[in-house]
RNA sequence: GGCCCGUUGGUGAAGCGGUUAACACACCAGCCUUUCACGCUGGCAUGCAGGGGUUCGAAUCCCCUACGGGUCACCA
């Protein structure tokens, strides 16, 4: 059996989808999987919509994502060029094939001719397709367009009457009649090729064996496929993974706010690429037996468990919240020094933090950062859930001003500062030193005692580890805040 | 409109002719904990869009309907 081949085609128009993004890991997972090759290709023959550096854009997702390829941009390899616009010459020459074989014909049609058909076709009710205009001119009729200044742009001739049937590894046997389909372009006038001549041609060339694409491209295989007959190629296996849809089961639109749609967005915020990729792994496709009843997949496993046959035919939502659990689950699983190096810049960001730091103060970061690490859905958060740690004046909320309203609250404040005033240093041991002292002097315990200083410190009733987050605040902080509660007490209840 | 594809709980999903219809997320309760979170335990489906078949037996096979989606570009 040959070598498994696969590859990932987008057209640079933008970052990294997740849609493109899920694409390129079924693709990879196969190629691994089988031990082949995977490819990346750029397929940018429509000029106009290409923008710039998004090629770029595109690899630099998804090698963040950790999925490399064997051949292709930047790599280069047997096949080379990997860019469409690079091949043009190759195009050109089959091109010529199609033409002298007569599976091709110029079409010398204007837009507005080809627009007008296609109004009236749509107003009586038909399918609009390609009224065959220019199917069967003659030499002559063809010389008298040229003669007024007309670029032709090339057809492909559909045969009439045939049935073609595609191989889809995900959704079985997929049969067209081709007396639906009209005949399309091929190459513009300029000589330039549209996207399902180029795709064929490169495909063929470097022998990809399974295409894995999105299902908006299922109805565009037949076209293909006839290509692939026309060129004499042999046609890959196709697969068509369903589309991906956003929570409210609608197709995610790109300027859908409820989903973030792009890798390069997800990297920001600080989401881990190994719970992306276990993500959009399980987007669409499950493994076999008891593997099913497991969420969390490594790389390793995904390309062990990985089938095509296993995509599912039904789109798959965009489930927000499970990628929230799972981004968790692998922070969780990370090492604090990993989560502190990428919780660091979002920290100077936002001011919370100086951009050069002493060896003490990126000490006391990694344990802020060690306080939050298991409650982070992703990374950026911190900023948000430490924010008790950078203002002056202390935000209470209704629960704590509750507790701080009660009767023994100042007495245990004021034993706690004094016995910070007469502590050494602020050790969370010696923190919780100090509070059992207060519990001895005050008697009061448990509740009673933490949640009077947890009110009045952080001005919450509930957070990460007490002892913790008093020596990482400080003496000073922490004196300031139960003096600002014992001299302001009937404000700070009242709010 | 033609042609294709799909439809299992609040959500993601397993299931491929015979199961008490997995598992996970979310949610609820309990335990643990100074609080929250984590973790652990338990709970959570008027039966698989609706209707017809085929079969001893169907979520699983066939047909129809409804709903959702894709595509019919000199976009990919």
């Amino acid at each position: 059996m040959a070598e498994v081949r696969t590859r990932y085609a987008p057209s640079p128009t933008g970052h990294l989808h997740i849609g493109g993004a899920r694409t390129a890991l079924f693709s990879y997972l196969w190629a691994r999987k089988n031990g082949g090759s995977f490819i990346v290709r750029i397929e940018d023959t429509d000029v106009e919509r290409n923008v710039e550096q998004a090629a770029e854009k595109q690899m630099d997702g998804l090698k963040w994502l950790g999925i490399d390829w064997d051949e292709g941009m930047e790599k280069g390899g047997p096949h080379a060029p990997y860019r469409s616009m690079e091949r043009t010459d190759i195009y050109r020459e089959y091109l010529e094939k199609l033409l002298k074989s007569g599976h091709a014909y110029p079409c010398y049609c204007t837009q507005e001719e080809l627009e007008r058909d296609r109004e009236k076709q749509l107003a009586e009710g038909v399918a609009p397709k390609y009224v065959g205009r220019c199917r069967n001119l003659t030499p002559e009729q063809r010389a008298e367009r040229e003669a007024e200044g007309r670029k032709p742009s090339i057809r492909f001739r559909v045969p009439q009457g045939r049935t073609i049937v595609i191989q889809d590894e995900v959704r079985g046997e997929v049969r067209f009649e081709s007396d639906g389909i009209g005949d399309f372009i091929v190459a513009r006038p300029d000589g330039r090729p549209t996207y399902n001549f180029a795709v064929v041609v490169d495909d063929a060339l470097m022998e990809i064996t399974h295409v894995v694409r999105g299902e908006e491209h299922l109805s565009n295989t037949p076209r293909q496929v006839l290509i692939y007959e026309a060129l004499g190629f042999e046609a890959p296996v196709f697969a068509h993974a369903s589309l991906i849809l956003n929570p409210d089961g609608k197709k995610m639109s790109k300027r859908d706010e409820s989903v973030i749609q792009f890798i390069d967005q997800y990297k920001e915020l600080g989401y881990l690429p190994e719970a992306i990729v276990n993500f959009l792994a399980l987007l669409g496709w499950a493994p076999e037996g008891d593997k099913a009843e497991e969420e969390i997949f490594s790389k390793e496993e995904l390309v062990d468990l990985f089938s095509l046959n296993r995509v599912s035919k039904a789109p798959a939502v965009f489930d927000t919240g499970k990628l929230k659990w799972m981004n968790n689950h692998y922070i969780k699983q990370s090492s604090l020094e990993r989560i502190t190096a990428l919780a660091l810049p979002h920290l100077q960001k936002a001011g919370r933090v100086p951009k050069e730091l002493t060896d003490e103060k990126r000490e006391w970061v990694t344990r802020l950062v060690g306080l939050y690490q298991e409650q982070l859905d992703y990374v950026a958060q911190i900023v948000e859930l430490s924010d008790m740690f950078f203002r002056t004046e202390v935000d209470y909320s209704d629960e704590a001003r509750e507790v701080l309203a009660q009767e023994h609250v100042p007495e245990v404040a004021a034993a706690f500062i004094s016995q910070i005033e007469q502590a050494e240093d602020l050790e969370p041991d010696t923190v919780k030193t100090l509070l059992k002292n207060v519990q001895k002097e005050t008697g009061y315990k448990g509740k009673q005692l933490f949640m009077p200083v947890r009110a009045a410190v952080t001005g919450q009733t509930h957070g990460p580890d007490l002892r913790e987050t008093i020596s990482l605040l400080g003496a000073d902080t922490v004196i300031s805040r139960l003096q600002h509660y014992l001299t302001n007490r009937d404000a700070v209840i009242s709010g």
